[in-house]
DNA sequence: AACCCGGGCGACCATCGGACGCTGGTGCC
DNA sequence: GGCACCAGCGTCCGATGGTCGCCCGGGTT
């Protein structure tokens, strides 16, 4: 370099590395279904590698029960949900539903913090809720929010969002009925879908357009059934 | 279930799981630079896991040179680039900067038939130039591109895509001079960060408004250098 | 032929998205 | 108190985005 005041290529050259990341379900209103459980079981999807499969599932340890020595400073695990209605607050050693979308609330504005950083810093800006943004989120004490949880009921949310009258019926029904969370969560599947199947399949889409959902992926098995309902759809034969 | 008609539970219940997968550059018009490169040397960049850098870089044995006894069908490598004006074609065992350009538009084609596959099956659709893609051009007999490839030139097709006038310039530019393809690569993210600085520093808008650009992730570089120029920008003092 | 420059791309790494299933909290008897 | 159920989430895994630098092609002497 020299006097040229241009110093910018060397710049760019020493640029370095940075670092910074059961029952009997009803589908209420809808009719629309010939689902035909058996072809399930046997996933049907072809794959590029279908060789290698399932090979993995060793090494399966899993160190929990603390061993003798170590800082047992471990937090006890969030109450189990149950179903609620909207604004019901759960009895007892348990969490409502209402509580539980409040956690991805929550989520969505440790996003925006994340993404405030991030632009700060001129770091990749995510849009979607990360392993960052979960790791932010236990920086910041929201130790009670973990990807494993939110994950499993993103699709819960969605119909909160997307239709909150049929969820809020679906809760009620699934409440009066005294059914297990587990249920109510298998069961909110079913609208996603048909609204799905409203929108040309586009799932992602669905996804997408809303603004509050944009920031989630779309659950695998929510995408699995789209794609399995639809090939029935466009399918001419029928098994009965 | 029952015959109720409504197995959707019960297929919900049983999807398992699926598998799928030199010299001293001008900078033509612009003058509006204070480019200071010393404090590049040391990133200052701060980052929330800063210990640990560095500690990687061990076991680089990286096998090549072939060991006895392999199959020995290793096509040879891709010519080398060179500066070429647009239209010429490069002469003796070289490849013309149009040839460059030309790969990212295959990569966009191959990146439409991932698209279309992965919707076909109801798997996950990319919106960029994946991992993914990249497999699927080297299975499509596209063996002549390659990711490290298409990554370190993607800010050249970027000021290709978005001011083909100065892109074109620079070319004739670096041509006439006798300048290689490192410096003339280095030259292409000056114009480039002039137009983030134009669009309120987003590099990552300025790509997703083009659509040809849109499938390519922003190389770091160009959004660190952003970073640092809009450090500057906005930084009242002044070293001089 | 011998040399050296420079850049192609194989291979590596941290981290990601995604999922499983162990562990133990909880309500019922 | 004891037990059975079931769901929270620690932990793992294949694959991703991103990069370094080895190796060798190619032009020059």
């Amino acid at each position: 370099g020299a006097d040229n005041g241009l110093m910018f290529p060397d710049a760019i050259a020493t640029i370095g590395p940075l670092n910074l990341n059961s029952k009997e379900p009803v589908l209420l209103e809808q009719s629309h279904t010939h689902f035909g459980a058996p072809a399930l079981l046997a996933i049907p999807e072809p794959s590029s590698d279908n060789e290698k499969r399932k090979l993995g599932r060793k090494k399966q340890k899993r160190r929990h029960s603390r061993e003798p020595g170590e800082d047992g400073d471990d937090r006890p695990r969030e109450h189990p949900f149950i179903v609620t209605e909207p604004g019901e607050l759960a009895r007892g050693k348990k969490n409502g539903l209402d509580y539980l979308f409040d956690l991805y609330e929550q989520c969505a504005r440790f996003l925006g913090e994340v993404q405030q950083i991030s632009k700060e810093r001129g770091e990749k800006c995510p849009t979607k809720v990360t392993n960052q943004v979960f790791r932010h989120a236990k920086l910041k004490g929201a130790s009670y929010i973990n990807k494993p949880k939110m994950r499993h009921y993103v699709h819960c949310y969605a119909l909160h969002c997307l239709d909150l009258e049929q969820s809020n019926h679906l809760r009620k029904l699934y409440k009066d009925r005294g059914e297990n969370v587990g249920a109510w969560r298998q069961a909110c599947y079913y609208p996603l879908v048909e609204m799905a199947r409203q929108n040309g399949w586009d799932i992602e889409g669905v996804f997408n357009r809303n603004e509050k959902l944009r920031i989630w992926y779309v659950p695998t098995k929510l995408r699995q059934l789209c794609h399995i309902e639809k090939s029935k759809d466009s399918d001419s034969c029928s098994y009965e």
